[in-house]
DNA sequence: CTGAAAGCGCTTACAG
DNA sequence: CTGAAAGCGCTTACAG
């Protein structure tokens, strides 16, 4: 491809320096005469000058570059995180480096690293659920980062953008008692991070204000996907104990809930009430459409990166390293509200 | 956060030269004794020592970086491309930047002129349905670029990867008129793009293979949403001509047919056979499930970005300027085949 | 086996 | 209003 010009070079036909062709071309250009400037915007024009963005991230030490670390653009949960982080971003002149973990640890690790290697001026980091310690690298990482959505107790992050999950939980399982369900299960992807904790008290919570005892073998616990909805109906309709409400982890462990209970011949919502957590994409396109709690997830992904950007900014002004960042991450901590979001069918 | 240390700062420590510790840290150190090797691990070590990748690429010219500009990263067509791109990448040690363009010409040149200022070795790019011309930003990119998805004939672009559309609409087409349906309308996303017109040519193709006359009437052009479905099932209903079958151009459109045909009293596959294209993800959990011929995304994705790499490194050491790149991209023209996915209900 | 030096393309005080 | 110079953190011939 064709190599592009330097200032250098554009100097020299100008008969000018190199310090007033970069002051020109970054519009720091007030003292500098009208013919000069006009020449030199008049050559780079000639010969389409593009910035080697390089250099100058050399010099100034900002790459105008953020990473978001997910565990995989293809779950449905994810996309809408990911515009969000990337129409933030866009509007403040900065790109994004999107990576994949697969909720693998080691990859995660591999990633900071590589977005540290390239500068990158901060991260935005949805980690694995299976990270409950082991954050060295993280300790280890020179760079600003966010957490989303699942949220543990650490030090080396500057903000945490999280959901009100026990608050819709709690939203979820109510709908579903003061609908008349009385048996209701929680299929729940996992158990240890603080988003799962959260969900299971509103559970807890909604049925203990009823003084509905908890049964342990109603909750169930295995992962965030459509298989394990499947096989959790199986297990509780196997089950002596019977059932008719499940209030599910996310989405697409309820949509395999119904389609398990469907096969066993068994109506949604007539003989159980389901309600999901999440709301992607597909909730309202599958049969009966998913009454669940909406998780404002494009927010979520456009307010960290707001979070993170600003952050970037005003410790490059105020020239701070935060060290503290105890106080940092209370006041760069955004809880966003969930909301209930009732689908009925069209049949 | 805290500051890196530098390889000028490692080699004070060794009492060595920074050429010494860059050779050593670059794994060229075949000639350096394995006492000062040591000595310049153990240190870097120590300290935490990151490479600023910045002034590497200043010299070497390169990031190992990526571009890859897409519509919108929330249709559900789109996040499986981009983990076939990131897979491929990462497994060569590449980073991918990506964009969202909403399909607008303004912002995929922008996102273009970004992209080669951040220097990225190459971009994969599915441009705007729009973009039938004006490729003018193309032109003055500095950059290896590779087409997937829509097709142009376009001078600026080493490669492509597209999908045996043709084919494929002639598969979905047939697949209807095998079974039994007679009156096979068309609905189109666009009409434009190569993509499109190698839909229309399969569907016409499949009906002219059985004498039977194409109705103008039955091609109904807008775009690849759900909303579009909808309308267009509307007006196909509305009108004289009785339809029994509709092949969509995209999953999006047939997930909203479906809907409409429902709300109508009519069944899917009953009274209307419907055939989508892309299998996207959900297409598999709307009821009735979507029959749909499946474009292999993720291959598309990753295979483009075994392409583009592949070339990049191809170009480095050849150290040539591909100025003819008409060749290359006969020869980096990636034809991937389509696949007839056909789905029953489960009730 | 190792070092001195040039240079990648830029920005930023500083001097005039 | 403009230029000379230093330097960002590296790599890469070249010399010894």
């Amino acid at each position: 491809m064709k190599k592009s010009i330097t200032i250098k070079e554009i100097a020299a036909e100008a008969k000018v320096s190199i310090a007033t062709v970069s002051m020109v071309l970054n519009k720091k250009d007030k003292k500098i005469s009208e013919a000069t400037r006009e020449k030199i915007l008049y050559i780079a024009q000639k010969y389409n000058y593009t910035p080697n963005t390089m250099a100058r991230s050399l010099i100034t030490k900002q790459t105008r570059t953020i990473g978001l670390v997910i565990p995989d653009i293809v779950n449905p949960f994810f996309p809408e995180i990911a515009r969000g982080v990337e129409d933030k971003a866009s509007e403040f002149g900065y790109s994004v480096i999107y990576c994949n973990t697969d909720d693998k640890i080691k990859r995660e690790d591999k990633y900071i690293k590589v977005l540290t290697e390239k500068m990158v001026d901060g991260i935005i980091f949805a980690h694995s659920s299976d990270r409950q310690m082991g954050f060295d690298s993280l300790d280890k990482c020179k760079v600003p980062i966010i957490l989303i959505d699942r949220d543990y107790d650490n030090r080396n992050v500057i903000g945490r953008v999280i959901v009100e999950n026990k608050e819709g939980a709690y939203m979820a399982t109510s709908y579903l008692l003061n609908r008349g369900y009385k048996n209701i299960a929680y299929i729940a992807g996992s158990i240890t991070t603080a988003t799962a904790i959260g969900r299971l008290e509103g559970y807890n919570r909604a049925l203990a204000d009823r003084n509905i005892t908890v049964k342990n073998s109603f909750i169930k616990v295995g992962e965030y996907k459509m298989q394990w909805g499947i096989e959790a109906v199986e297990q509780l309709l196997n089950e002596n104990e019977p059932i008719d409400g499940i209030f599910c982890g996310n989405d697409l462990i309820a949509i395999g809930a119904i389609k398990k209970l469907k096969e066993r011949g068994l109506n949604v919502p007539g003989d159980v009430g389901i309600v999901g957590f999440d709301d992607i994409y597909l909730a309202s396109l599958v049969e009966p459409p998913l009454t669940t709690i909406k998780q404002p997830n494009y927010e979520m992904g456009y307010k960290a990166a707001e979070l993170l950007i600003k952050n970037i900014e005003k410790m490059r002004l105020d020239r701070i390293k935060y060290e503290n960042k105890e106080d940092l991450v209370q006041e760069n901590t955004l809880l966003l509200p969930t909301e209930l979001i009732v689908r009925k069918s069209t049949k």
